[in-house]
DNA sequence: CTGGCACTGAAACAGTCGTTTCAGTAGCGA
DNA sequence: TCGCTACTGAAACGACTGTTTCAGTGCCAG
């Protein structure tokens, strides 16, 4: 095993990958034919990255980069708010290889508990709430009732956000979520004025 | 190529390959392991189902039918309520391996229009959302809002799955589609008095 | 000039993959 | 007994997998 650790070559095939990765899922992929696409060779990859579980760590971790630069811009105080945001930034057709990567990635981590993928779902679930935790008004924050407000919140975020990626249906998917988020927003403790 | 029609010995097989693709998913699904584990070989199946993507169909649709059990008994006229039943057959432990296996399939279809796979996501959000309208009351069913707020419990529903197979978490995931489904139904035409 | 460091190319390793070829066996209707 | 159908075993095919071995580059500090 050789080296794993930073260097500019490794960023910059890193990136280079991601960007193929994008394109073509994590499941399939393989070496050689990355190598060729990113310009480099298997030799390289692995010399780099240690191993391909190495690659695909990293991989992994360079997709949640993407993802903390929503979390970043999240307001807070209001949860229904905070989701309709997230929501825009989820049905941007910018972000949607990202997100089918983040659903491959999900999809496999509850199958193989081992290997690279380990943990991703519940990381992810454990990291969504938070976020959504956070812009809840601090009062609701720790009954049980707010851990069901937020959890609900990120269902509908994350079950529609299943439908666009499978049918593009921005207009549908879009009013299903204002419609579901209105009808919570006049139903419980959301916001606290 | 060889034979792909209906045999007593052919369904004995994919029952056998359907319950080890329910251990083991369909993604890294190798002909000789699984011929090993139901007492068979790769030649037989490969002289019963075809080739390997005939397989993979073949219990792509094995899984359905399970599906179709629950879409049976989904009654009509109030759809919150038909959504609380189709949560319960959701969250039964039982089913968490079919549920898996679903997840898996969706995210490979979202990545690889093409092979077995092809528009699985697609064809499933279809096929969720007819049950669903089949379950509004009719006056609602052809109305854009109607489309709305069956979207909207098909999302409920799918985003809740994702944390309930990720979490194991029933008590707060149900709380959560409970909640969800209790604003739904103060806020709009859901059912028909 | 010298040594070490970061990186690279070519080729081979052992293994697995889906599929094919060839050669059967068992049962059954005519 | 014949021939047909359904099924099976063993072995090989070529292509691909991640990884390793060996042998270099070019560069920059000392």
């Amino acid at each position: 095993m050789e080296a794993a650790k930073a260097s500019p070559r490794r960023e910059e095939l890193l990136e280079a990958a991601y960007r193929y990765v994008l394109d073509h899922g994590l499941g399939d992929l393989s070496l050689r034919p990355l190598a060729a696409a990113v310009g480099s060779s298997p030799r390289v990859l692995l010399y780099l990255f240690g191993s391909k579980d190495g690659l695909v760590r990293a991989l992994l971790i360079r997709a949640r980069a993407d993802e903390r630069e929503l979390l970043r811009q999240t307001p807070t105080g209001d949860l229904t708010e905070a989701a309709g945001l997230i929501w825009d930034w989820l049905a941007a057709p910018a972000h949607r290889a990202v997100l089918t990567l983040w659903v491959e990635a999900y999809a496999r981590s509850l199958i193989e508990p081992d290997g690279p993928w380990a943990g991703f779902a519940r990381d992810s679930v454990r990291e969504w709430l938070a976020l959504l935790a956070s812009a809840q008004p601090p009062g609701d924050r720790d009954t049980e009732g707010g851990a069901a407000r937020r959890t609900a919140v990120l269902a509908v975020l994350r079950g529609a956000l299943l439908d666009l990626l499978a049918t593009g249906d921005t207009a549908r998917t879009t009013a299903a979520v204002r419609h579901q988020l209105a009808a919570l927003a006049g139903s419980a403790p959301l916001r606290r004025p």
